[in-house]
DNA sequence: TCTGCACCCTGTAGTCACTATAGGGTCAAG
DNA sequence: CTTGACCCTATAGTGACTACAGGGTGCAGA
């Protein structure tokens, strides 16, 4: 499998493949007599799986902690649970400020009368806020 | 006042002041004999609306148009609607992405049984999504 | 055989919005 | 006159890519 070919399945840029491989999340695979990567399962397997995390927004040191933590089998996945559910925390209070900030934005675009910006009520609202 | 009290009072660290500065956001102040900023009430206003903005989300690129903008008086304010409104919309998307986000993670840290790696669920969820 | 093209390689620099650091200068109080 | 809090500049670092420059490889068609 060439670096095309995992980065299509995997819906990732080529780009984004070598800067994994580069930042210690996937391991460098064989090379062509070309010196073309060649990928095997594993690395597909890897790979949607720094994909999958990286789209709950998991950032690439705990991809990395999880990827290590997923190799020894045998330790307990308490810390596993651990990042997970900071994880989850995180997400809470992002959830929680952007709720605030919509609120807040849909007042002020509501306001807006087209007028000129003199008496713009969004220019005032931004300049006078808390 | 100084570049730590304009600091203070909009709850700012003094490097962003300077690096707003050097961005092109806030107008360079005049200097003290010791070659200090000095800044007055037209600074203070600027730097609110700034953090107000930021606070929003509102990105610098952003924040420096409607600064423009609302030098212009006589304008029509429907480029500052405009802003405000695709920030809102984006701001949306980013809530519909984060409630996924935080679904999926509830769920996968409720199936955390505290055993070992090898049979955890968070990993092996992580491993099969679709 | 040649040529064109899609794909691959490395290495470096750019993005955003700061933040941190190094290495200095200024100023008021004790 | 020294201490310590504050200020100055310039540069590099953060995260997670993305984009580029300047080349090499591999394969199909003329």
């Amino acid at each position: 499998m060439k670096i095309g070919e995992i980065a299509a399945a995997t819906a990732t840029k080529v780009e984004t493949v070598r800067f994994y491989e580069k930042a210690g999340l996937l391991p460098p695979p064989a090379r062509t007599a070309g010196n073309y990567r060649s990928y095997g399962t594993s690395h597909l397997q890897r790979l949607s799986f720094i994909r999958r995390a990286r789209q709950l927004g998991i950032s690439l040191d705990d991809v990395r902690e999880l990827l290590t933590l997923g190799d020894n089998t045998e330790q307990s996945c308490e810390a596993v649970d651990a990042i997970a559910s900071a994880h989850l925390e995180d997400i809470e209070r992002k959830l929680t400020d952007l709720t605030q900030m919509a609120t807040e934005l849909r007042r002020i675009v509501g306001q807006c009368k087209k007028g000129r910006v003199g008496e713009c009520l969004i220019i005032e609202t931004l300049t006078m806020m808390p």
